[in-house]
DNA sequence: CGACTTATTGATGCACTTCAAGCGACGTGG
DNA sequence: CCACGTCGCTTGAAGTGCATCAATAAGTCG
């Protein structure tokens, strides 16, 4: 079984084979979950950890005047509420956005795992504080960046994670997310985000085709939004960056 | 001593005696850092655990175009980098706002304490969630909101977590950022944020006098921001919710 | 096939940016 | 003690990136 959850804990450090034993056995009970369905919500303090072992999720508010703020996107391997143990409740609420299998792990599997698996326990702590990362890095997407740099970091760091857990085929991967999805993860209109991706198609650095996503520089994506992996803190990442490379200004609907 | 860091534990954890005289003595050898000074930057690894006893420093990056992204607002009580254990280097930079007084507590005294006192172990695993609750709420607050709600809101924030630490005397709290730090805060212009303070002033919301930042009813202007404190997952505040009840519509320069 | 969601496109408006200039407070050095 | 530079705040005028409104086209699914 191609279990995401162990590859990616690999990437951040070496696990024995009773480690990996230890988190195979966790993923027992899958149960797949549809497309637009709340696996937890806002006020629950859910009893079982849940994993994601194959689809996209995304953590998200809703606010007063009814929109909705997407403030992760979860892939395979990616803990839904490891800090079930210490805070009350959920500020949030997390919703598949594609078709999802999950696991859902009891508190007392995860609590003997830590008593007994130090470098599992590190990892976790690294899952964690690499989330932290993340979010901070999409505060300064949407604080400081134009709409099409903005969107192309998205893009960008979804390859980069989805490569880190072998869901990348060629330079291309699933992309079930609606431009609605889009707009909300990055603060701006579904309007724009359409005229902004025919941007990004246009300028031949992304084709969207029956919803996979192929682009086709990555160097060259990275490079026109600034994108700099580090706050990833991935070990063994397999695309170096390409910065200080200017990326040529493009002609308006050329 | 009043030490913040037992005051904002204490807010969730009840600490037996022998818990806060452990943190006590990590304060020992504090250190004084004027205004507007780094405390550790991008790519340092450091072998200490900084942790702020008194003033405000900020999370910030710094963007290829020269502006730059502030992250998060640290008050008396708030830990800069308690990742240090596990992340490689730092992805962003920490400096003082205000001068600001400091204790590098060495790593090998935070696993001390985590190994001998679970009660704090616990609380610091709580500081570190809570830190990722406000970059989300942050990220709302960016990418869902109006300027001026988008003020109001950080104004709110800091008054809460402020007093949480007892740093709030009547309605009133230092202020001593710039408002080109509000505007690097909250991703609008220093042009504009002027403008909007001075809505918020001529609302009769808030007042701003010789660095003193006066809130006249807190109730007011959460309810004005949509503040819900949820998210800061205080166990004991002061300050109640005034939720759905409208904040009536402002005439402009009235 | 019909109902519904998602994508596309155009026209218009506004919230916020950009540029620019002036002002007061503060510190520093001649 | 005043000249001078710096920094933070203020204010005006003009421009623009993106939002809003609206209508149509293109999937997608039971």
């Amino acid at each position: 079984m191609n279990n995401a959850l162990i590859r990616k804990l690999e990437s951040f450090e070496a696990l024995s084979d009773g480690d990996r034993a230890a988190l195979s056995a966790l993923s027992l009970k899958t149960r797949e979950v549809g497309p637009r369905t709340d696996l937890i919500s806002v006020g629950d303090n859910p009893e079982d950890v849940h994993l994601i072992l194959d689809g996209y999720a995304c953590r998200y508010k809703l606010l007063d005047e009814g929109q909705r703020q997407i403030m992760a996107v979860l892939v395979p391997g990616d803990f839904c509420d490891l800090n079930v143990f210490i805070l009350d409740q959920m500020d949030h609420t997390i919703g598949t956005v594609s078709q999802c299998q999950i696991v859902k792990i009891p508190r007392k599997a995860i609590e003997e795992i830590m008593a007994n698996h130090p470098a599992i326990t590190k990892a976790f702590w690294w899952c964690s504080l690499v989330d932290e990362a993340v979010l901070r890095e999409w505060l300064v997407n949407i604080g400081g960046r134009p709409s099409n740099h903005r969107i192309a970091h998205v893009l960008c760091e979804i390859f980069m994670r989805l490569d880190a857990v072998g869901r990348v085929t060629g330079n291309s991967y699933t992309f079930p997310f609606t431009q609605m999805d889009i707009a909300d993860m990055t603060g701006i209109t579904q309007v724009h985000v359409n005229r902004t991706m025919r941007e990004l198609k246009n300028s031949g650095l992304i084709t969207l085709k029956q919803r996979v996503l192929t682009i086709h520089d990555v160097g060259q994506l990275k490079a026109y939004c600034n994108f700099n992996q580090n706050y990833l803190h991935l070990k063994n990442a397999r695309w170096s960056d390409r910065r200080n490379v200017p990326w040529p200004k493009l002609a308006q609907d050329g």
